[in-house]
RNA sequence: UGGGGCGUCGUCAAGCGGUAAGACACAGGAUUUUGGUUCCUGCAUUCGGAGGUUCGAAUCCUCCCGCCCCAG
């Protein structure tokens, strides 16, 4: 590879053995660091500053927080209180990382932008790139970068896709590359200490109160503290004690409310979905796949329906369990991903 | 206060003289580069209260308290 490379590290694992192979075969590498302003660690610039030295990369702290405000945080929270579950991690990825990041990386006269994701970028015989899962299955990636598009992966490179996991810590301990001493994975990672439903409350302008539980027969049988601490899906929380667990079905902002059922209720034969993004030509006709709900979904045999622009209703081949609006449906043909849209209902 | 019934964990609920099941809820943990799911662990020294019978009572007896139903 003969390009200027810039590789964002995190100061953990996977950017930094994702930065040293870097270096065996880009033409350059430059580290970037960007902060998010909710950092927990303040050291953490300084402390991926160091590991950057030790490579001999020049490193480049990007401030993001703005952006990041804006175009992740803000959308979760307001999203959380439309009565939808957002994924900030997929906001993240494509207004982030490979929107705000790659721009900076470009001013700084990089060509391209590595990350530490477990996923491939393979380019077709045109010289179009595509988006495959990684080698590891137990940690691919791909999921998270269903928004990207075949520009922007012209521009990716993620030097772990043919790796697993054990892989890459044999090689940093044989290596000697010690990540900044972080763990190895948080839950959301600006929601800290506190639950999302707290941080939701504490940044939301219009606060949403108690509300009632309802079941499908429009019984009332709880109220709620807020629906901003329930996904479609959800058991926990609702403290409606019955002979078997209710679980979120459906969630009503307008009313405030929560509609609960059994867990057979929570099963659904299509999804509809919108904002359609298309990492291959946009299919005109059906199209079959296997559309991954959530993260760590197996993935559901389907078949995508386009009904507008960007809407389509997929239908699945059997019944998925508590597809939530506001995740995303990331279509898959094999193991390249083909597509992805937001759910809707 | 005539008659009948019932009071066991936050909720539902087993137990019917032999030393307190289970489910739900809740809490903690595990898993997880989103949320949710899932899994694991914990959760009544005590059975409305006070006495009594018994080697032994939530289980039998007495009284009291509370609730429900039928009569009035």
């Amino acid at each position: 590879m003969n390009r200027v490379v810039a590789v964002a590290m995190s100061g953990g694992i996977d950017s930094l053995v994702a930065a040293w192979l870097l270096k065996r075969y880009a033409k350059q590498v430059i580290a970037l660091h960007f902060t998010t302003g909710f950092e927990t660690d303040k050291d953490t610039p300084d402390a991926v500053a160091g590991l950057a030295f030790r490579l001999n990369i020049p490193f480049h702290p990007v401030d993001l927080s703005s952006a990041f405000r804006k175009q992740v945080v803000d959308p979760f929270v307001r999203t959380y209180l439309s009565g939808e579950t957002p994924n900030p991690c997929m906001a993240c990825n494509t207004a982030i990382k490979f929107g705000a990041l790659l721009t900076a990386a470009r001013e700084l006269g990089a060509e391209a932008l590595a990350t530490g994701h477990y996923a491939r970028v393979r380019p077709d015989a045109r010289h179009h790139c595509h988006l495959h899962k990684g080698a590891d299955a137990a940690k691919d990636q791909s999921y998270f970068l269903g928004f990207l598009n075949q520009k922007i992966l012209s521009a990716a490179v993620f030097p772990l896709g043919d790796m697993t996991k054990t892989e890459v810590r044999h090689l940093a301990a044989q290596e000697g590359l010690h990540p900044t001493h972080r763990q190895e994975s948080q839950d959301i990672c600006f929601v800290r200490n506190q639950t999302c439903a707290a941080f939701v409350a504490t940044r939301a302008n219009v606060a949403h109160g108690p509300g009632p539980i309802l079941t499908l027969d429009g019984e009332r049988i709880g109220t709620h503290p807020g629906i901003h601490g329930f996904t479609v899906g959800q058991r926990r929380g609702l403290n409606c004690p019955s002979s078997e667990p209710y679980y979120v079905v459906r969630i009503h902002p307008g009313e405030n409310t929560l509609v609960v059922g059994r867990k057979t209720d929570l099963y659904a034969d299509r999804v509809r979905v919108h904002r359609l993004n298309w990492l291959v030509a946009r299919p005109d006709v059906p199209l079959r796949v296997t559309t991954r709900l959530r993260y760590r979904h197996q993935g559901a045999t389907a078949t995508v329906h386009l009904t507008d622009t960007d809407v389509a209703t997929v239908r699945f081949d059997h019944p998925q369990k508590a597809p939530a609006p506001g995740q995303g449906a990331v279509f898959y043909q094999g193991d390249k991903v083909v597509g992805a849209g937001v759910i809707t209902a």
